[in-house]
DNA sequence: CGGCATTGTTACAGTTTCGTGACGCATCAT
DNA sequence: ATGATGCGTCACGAAACTGTAACAATGCCG
C-alpha cells in the first residue's frame, strides 16, 4: 500500500536553479539523507516513478508543466500519492492562492528559508510517516476503516454504528496513530474549545468505543496518567 | 519533556573582542534577555551545551576552533541542533553568508551592524517559535530510544514499559546528558513544584528505572553528595 | 579497621487512575 | 406528548502507581 521506506530517506528535489539545488542538496547530505533531483516537471515525474522516493520538495515555478500540476498528477499516482510533498514558493502570498487550490501538498516552505527550517521539515514530514494517510479522507488500518467525509466507521468490512461524537474521537485518535492524547487534548480537538467538560467524559465515550470496535478495541491503548493512544501495530 | 524555554530568553554570544561583546552585551540586556558570553569556540561549545540557550550569537571568526566549525558540531548535538544561530561576520562578502547558511545558521549580520538591527532579527528568530516547537521530541542514545510524543521507550529495539513518572524522570536525564542532576532539581523538573516529596523518593525512581532498562542501566550514574547523571559515554 | 554518611533494596499502605454501570437531562422524530 | 437516542456526570471497585520508611550495602574519612 505505502510504498516502503528506504533506509536512508530518498528525497527528489525538484527545481530549475541551479543555485537552490546545490543549497538544498548541500544541506539535505549533510542531514543524512540521499538526494536526487529533477530541473522540470517532465523529469520529476519520471523520476518520482521510477526512484520512489520518499519525500519530494517540489518548487512552484517550474518551466513546462508547473509544480501544481506535478503535484496534481503525482496524487494521482497510486504509487507516488503518499508520498509527502513540500513545496517550495517565492512568495508567502503565494500560499494562500496554493492553498486555495487544495491539491494536496503537505508543507509549504517560502524561499528564502533557512535549512534548519527545511531540515525541520522534512524530518517532521518522514517522521509521521503516515503522513499522506493522516491527510486523506479515508482512514484504512487492520480491521478498522473510516470514511470521514461520508462517516461511516467498519469493522473487517462490518458497519458499525458510531454516534458523532464516538467517530470524531475515533477519528482523532487513528489519525494521530501511536502517539499519546491527553484527555485535555481530546477534548480541545474532539469537543472543541468546550472547556467546562470534564476530563472523565472522554474515558466514557472510550468505554463506549471500545465496546461497540469489537476486535479493533484492542488497539485503543490507555497509558495511565497520561492519555489514550491509537497503536501502531 | 521537551526542555522547555526559559521565561527570559537566555542569548549566548560567542565573539573574541571584548568591545564587540560588550556592545551586544548592552543592547540584549536592554531589550530584556539574559545574556551569557563566550570567547572562543571550545568556551561556546561548553556553554551552549551546559545553559541550553535559547538562540546563539556566533562570531564567525573566532581563536582555535573558528565560528563555521562551531556551528557543524552545535547542529549535530541533538540537545542544541535547534537551537537558531545567528552569525556574525565582519565581511559582507556573499561567500561567507552562503557558508554560514550551508552549514545551518538561520541568519546572519554583518558587522558593523545597528543594534536595532540585531534585535529586531533576534526577536524574529525567537517569536518564529523555532526554537520551542523543534526541539527533538525524540532521544536514541546508544541502546536507547525515547519517543516523547508516543511516550514510548525502548531499549535494543525493544520496548520498555515505564510509568509516567518513570518516562519522565528518564526523559530529563537523557535530554541533560552528561549533567548531573540534584535530587532537588530532579523534584521539580519531573515532579513539577511539588516540593512536600522526599529527595529520597528520586532515588526509589531511579532503582525502578534501572531495573527496567537493562542493559542502559550502566548509563544511570549516581554522583556520590550530588545526585544523578546520564553518562555521555 | 571502625564510624559516619550516602545510596541501594525491599516491602507496603495510601493514593490515584481507570473501567464500568447507572442516571438524568436534552434533543428529535414519530 | 412520548419514547428513543445521545451525551455528560457520578459513584464505586479494581488495579496500578507512588511515596515512605526501614534495613542492607557501599563508599568515604580518619
Amino acid at each position: 500500500m505505502v510504498p516502503k521506506r528506504h533506509v536512508i530517506p530518498k528525497i527528489l528535489v525538484v527545481d530549475d536553479e541551479p543555485d537552490a539545488v546545490e543549497l538544498i542538496r548541500f544541506n539535505l547530505k549533510a542531514a543524512g539523507y540521499e538526494v536526487i533531483t529533477a530541473a522540470d516537471g517532465d523529469e520529476a515525474l519520471k523520476k518520482a516513478r521510477a526512484l520512489l522516493p520518499d519525500l519530494i520538495l517540489l518548487d512552484l515555478m517550474l518551466p513546462e508543466v508547473d509544480g501544481l500540476e506535478v503535484c496534481k498528477i503525482l496524487r494521482r499516482d497510486q504509487r507516488v500519492s503518499a508520498t509527502p510533498i513540500i513545496m517550495l514558493t517565492a512568495k508567502a502570498a503565494e500560499i494562500d492562492r496554493v492553498l486555495g487550490l487544495e491539491l494536496g501538498a503537505d508543507d509549504y516552505v517560502t524561499k528564502p528559508f533557512s535549512p534548519r527550517e527545511l531540515i525541520l521539515r522534512v524530518k517532521r514530514l518522514l517522521r509521521s510517516g503516515a503522513a499522506a494517510e493522516t491527510k486523506s479522507d479515508e482512514i484504512t488500518f487492520k480491521d478498522l476503516h473510516l470514511d470521514i467525509p461520508r462517516h461511516l466507521a467498519s469493522v473487517k468490512g462490518k458497519a458499525v454504528d458510531l454516534t458523532a461524537t464516538e467517530f470524531k474521537l475515533l477519528t482523532v485518535l487513528a489519525q494521530r496513530r501511536g502517539r499519546v492524547q491527553s484527555r485535555e487534548q481530546l477534548l480541545q480537538d474532539v469537543w472543541e474549545y468546550d472547556n467546562l467538560i470534564d476530563t472523565r467524559t472522554v474515558d466514557t465515550h472510550m468505554r463506549r468505543l471500545r465496546e461497540k470496535l469489537g476486535t479493533v478495541a484492542k488497539y485503543l491503548d490507555t497509558v495511565r496518567g497520561v492519555g489514550y493512544r491509537f497503536l501502531e501495530e
